[in-house]
DNA sequence: TGCCTATACTTCGCATACGAAATAAATACG
DNA sequence: CGTATTTATTTCGTATGCGAAGTATAGGCA
């Protein structure tokens, strides 16, 4: 009975679930008819903010995709014309996006889905419990094929 | 710097990581060489072990999924010959899905890697901690449209 | 200089998912 | 009985994401 209800299980569906409503917050926070970022490009246009001029490697790790995915992630950005892709020349074989005034112009509604959704995530729950959340995940996200198990050494 | 790190982020990534691991550890279930379920599929499998027979629409509740979701998945899942999906007699609307030798075959490596699994989640964590846990998880699992917001009454 | 390897990306094939629209069978209702 | 509605699924188009393989450029080394 104490045994906590399959947390794999949970864990797929809350996410799930927390990318369908990210994409309604964030068409709540936009005009009405305009184009809405999905979660994953809202994602994207985030650490542009932070970083403008990212090269596909960095989105990729601090969006923590594996490369293939940003391709077709920012691919989609650029025919939104939200963010430009442009070879840097110091090394032909980086690419470097850019904000598009489009694009900056998603900012706001941005930060302002993402309060919303922070503060949605915490509610009815106190700072401690949280961390033990955070603390979990990044147990969850940490798992590696590491995993020891009837190999005994390696 | 009490503020924990982003959840929405971690929520994400973490569930993803834990794809993939669930992955490798099915696979480590198997017989080298041999098919093995995705996550997905073996969500599918597992629910079938509890009720051979399913319609659709069971498969896509106890799964949490999108009917058209369903579809596919259990298209992919006959094509491996792992289930078979019949018209039921009773309502020419409905299938029925039921679990075929090979994909019963696969159960128990599923049921190994659950367990694995599961135990893997709750590694250097309490039980009560892992309850805050599950109930934050149902918590982002129950996220509906219906947040309220400055916009009253729409 | 010329080759070999490492690095940065892209492309391709696949599996998930969703929502909107189509389809088809069952039911309700007049 | 026959139409209208509800219900169960599928199909279609789109977005995400991964890994394997391909491409191209940078660097290192003889």
């Amino acid at each position: 009975m104490s045994r906590p209800p399959r947390l794999v299980f949970l864990l797929n569906s809350a996410q799930r679930r927390l990318l369908q409503w990210i994409g309604v917050q964030q068409a709540r926070s936009t005009r009405h008819g305009a184009a809405t970022p999905t979660a994953a490009q809202g994602g994207a246009l985030f650490v542009l903010a932070r970083e403008d001029g990212a090269t596909m490697g960095t989105l990729a790790s601090e969006l923590d995709l594996a490369p293939s995915a940003v391709s077709g992630l920012v691919q989609r950005l650029e025919a939104l014309d939200w963010v430009l892709r442009r070879p840097c020349p110091d090394d032909g074989r980086t690419q470097r996006v850019w904000l598009q005034p489009a694009g900056r112009a998603q900012l706001p509604h941005l930060k302002q889905a993402l309060t919303r959704i922070n503060a949605r995530l915490c509610e009815g729950f106190t700072e401690a419990e949280l961390q033990t959340v955070a603390r979990w995940l990044q147990h969850v996200q940490g798992l590696d094929a590491e995993a020891p198990e009837e190999t005994p050494h390696d």
